[in-house]
DNA sequence: TGTTAGTTCGGAACCGCTTACGGATACGGT
DNA sequence: ACCGTATCCGTAAGCGGTTCCGAACTAACA
């Protein structure tokens, strides 16, 4: 068990100096000779120095961390905003602390501690998932920052502006024709952003004067992905009355809802035009390819770091930071039957290679 | 900032006791009267006391930090391998800190660096894309134990038995009638794994005498999407003596290249089967619905987190752990043509709903 | 009554780093 | 010679837990 055992004193006792001297070339800042300061640099690089994160947390006041509150790193677009957060705060030189929650009541304590005995100095949520009051009463009054990365206007910080999106496509859906819209709303998973859209769909709808008409249709089935498949068939059931256009709440809807339509050999966008939210890397290369809406997800994650940081840093820190829309953008492919436009680069940061 | 303020000193005031008093009401072992023990507890839950795991790490020689080395937490099967991994930890006590690497050489040091000076008492690599080599050296030579979950022989650990999987497959298909098949490599991605299952191939295709063949497609371009889909269309082009069975070395590939397939008309699997690796949840969903190999990652996360968690306690670490190859299930859907096999609990932890 | 063992608790040092403060030296100006 | 200033560096005291050692007290035994 050798383990790494140079401390700042054992560089110290090499370079015949005090601690103190050592930690001033260390940390840079502090008069130095430069000379000392190069030699103990060049003595901490041979003895293998890595400093002591938790001696370091321990004297200072502050840490670095950030909790980063998710809901599940694997969901398939959540983990996009994880990815997003996590490299954003590294960039800004803070150290994410991801909380990968499983959503029983049981585990909300556990987040809060692992939280606060880091002594985090600010959370970052990027789940739009329903979190505990308890769990954040707790956080607020360890006065601890909490802001959201497009996790909806119950937080500070940025979020896209999904009534707008839906508003302005729903829009040109009717101008092209259709009447019958179709969306499915998971029951377990009614959630603000999701009624933000709706908000988008129906403003768009009252302008027809009760010309077009929304389906709502709600899955009862535990298993998402197999109440999207149920609702599709309940859709395909209504023979001549059933939608022409289906608004996925999420790429991963649509494109289960295409599937289905394909088993049944209905036409996209002929017979049923579809669109989804996110532009899920995979989105572009679905059958058809997806219309959908782009987040700016790197532009937001530095955004909502700045934010973050600017409140952690200021010691009045009594004001808080607003919530924030910023507008999404469409990239029109072919499920939904309009002139295509052309791509624009994802959204979601870097892409996956695999 | 008032921010949390309790520390076991101040509840030793409260109580009228000496902090060791508090530590061993707290930390419940050691000897101390069941009376104070439940007046030590009250008051601290009254204070809202969080222990400072900082300090805490900093008074014992170890940590119970435990390093989790990815490529990308969004890449699409990764996060669930970081998910289940992430999870085991906690429930064996751990704290994980995830790595997620940009795979640019100047992260390296960053990976290094961040493991090194939390002290983290263990690695575990989630990922089979390849590990700078220094980097690993430094770990090493730190002590600390690397373990892989499913990332290859190169590291102790466990895995799927990629080469049986495909041999299998691969067998039943030749059975089957199929004489040519097709297997998409993409250059950047030439890793191990994927040379295990080829070897499963060449297996059974040798045991033809030749009758059957191979044919191995290399992919320049540096998207990993469209590379697939060029790959498809490559296959198209030679027409009579196009591949009967595309073999995708993940789900992705499959799905993907059925994507392009069915947008040239094609028919899978009657024209051109196909199969994937790692059963991810889209999979049971996507048109048709994919056959594939499922793994057990809850299981082998258990075992790789048991191997780590003796390989720490043991204080003569000499002894290294064995990479350990557990068999991976086929879950028979409808893109290969077989008969259908009873639809498995996928092996990929709890799947996320949304 | 003296000895022993067991139980319950406190004192003090320490983990590795940070920081406030002061000392030492050199140099300039008066 | 005196003072002021700037530069460079060391001393010592913490941060909040943990741990070793021993003290005080009680109970049981010879």
């Amino acid at each position: 068990m050798a383990r790494n055992n140079a401390t700042i004193r054992s560089i110290a006792k090499t370079a015949g100096v005090s601690a103190t001297t050592v930690h001033r070339a260390l940390s840079d800042k502090g008069e130095i000779h430069p000379d000392t300061r190069k030699r103990i640099l060049r003595i901490s690089e041979q003895l293998g120095y890595y400093p002591n994160l938790p001696a370091r947390r321990l004297a200072q006041a502050k840490t670095n961390l950030v909790g980063v509150l998710a809901s599940s790193i694997s969901r398939p677009f959540e983990s996009f905003k994880v990815d997003v957060a996590v490299r954003e705060l590294f960039a800004q030189e803070y150290e994410p602390l991801v909380w990968s929650g499983d959503w029983t009541a049981s585990s909300w304590e556990g987040m809060v501690e692992l939280f606060l005995s880091n002594r985090v100095v600010g959370v970052l949520i990027v789940t739009e998932r329903h979190i505990d009051e308890a769990a954040l009463q707790r956080l607020a009054q360890a006065e601890v920052p909490i802001l959201g990365l497009d996790a909806g206007p119950r937080f500070p910080g940025v979020g896209v502006d999904r009534c707008q999106c839906l508003y302005e496509m729903i829009r040109r859906l009717v101008r092209r024709g259709h009447r019958r819209f179709g969306v499915l709303f998971f029951s377990r998973r009614r959630n603000p952003l999701d009624v933000d859209k709706l908000k988008g769909i129906r403003a768009a709808l009252d302008e027809t004067a009760g010309q077009a008409t929304l389906q709502t249709m709600e899955s009862p089935v535990g298993d998402y992905r197999k109440g999207v498949v149920q609702a599709a068939e309940e859709v395909l059931l209504r023979g001549g009355q059933r939608p022409t256009a289906f608004i996925g709440l999420s790429d991963l809807d649509a494109m289960i809802f295409m599937h289905r339509l394909a088993l049944a050999g209905m036409k996209v966008p002929e017979e049923v035009a579809v669109i989804g939210f996110g532009d899920f890397p995979e989105s572009a290369y679905s059958v058809p390819p997806l219309t959908t809406v782009a987040l700016p997800l790197q532009q937001m994650a530095r955004r909502v770091v700045d934010m973050l940081k600017t409140m952690i840093e200021s010691d009045t820190d009594e004001q808080p930071a607003h919530y924030e829309e910023i507008p999404g953008q469409w990239v029109i492919r072919q499920s939904c039957g309009l002139a295509e436009s052309e791509p624009s680069t994802p959204g979601l940061g870097t892409p996956p290679t695999n």
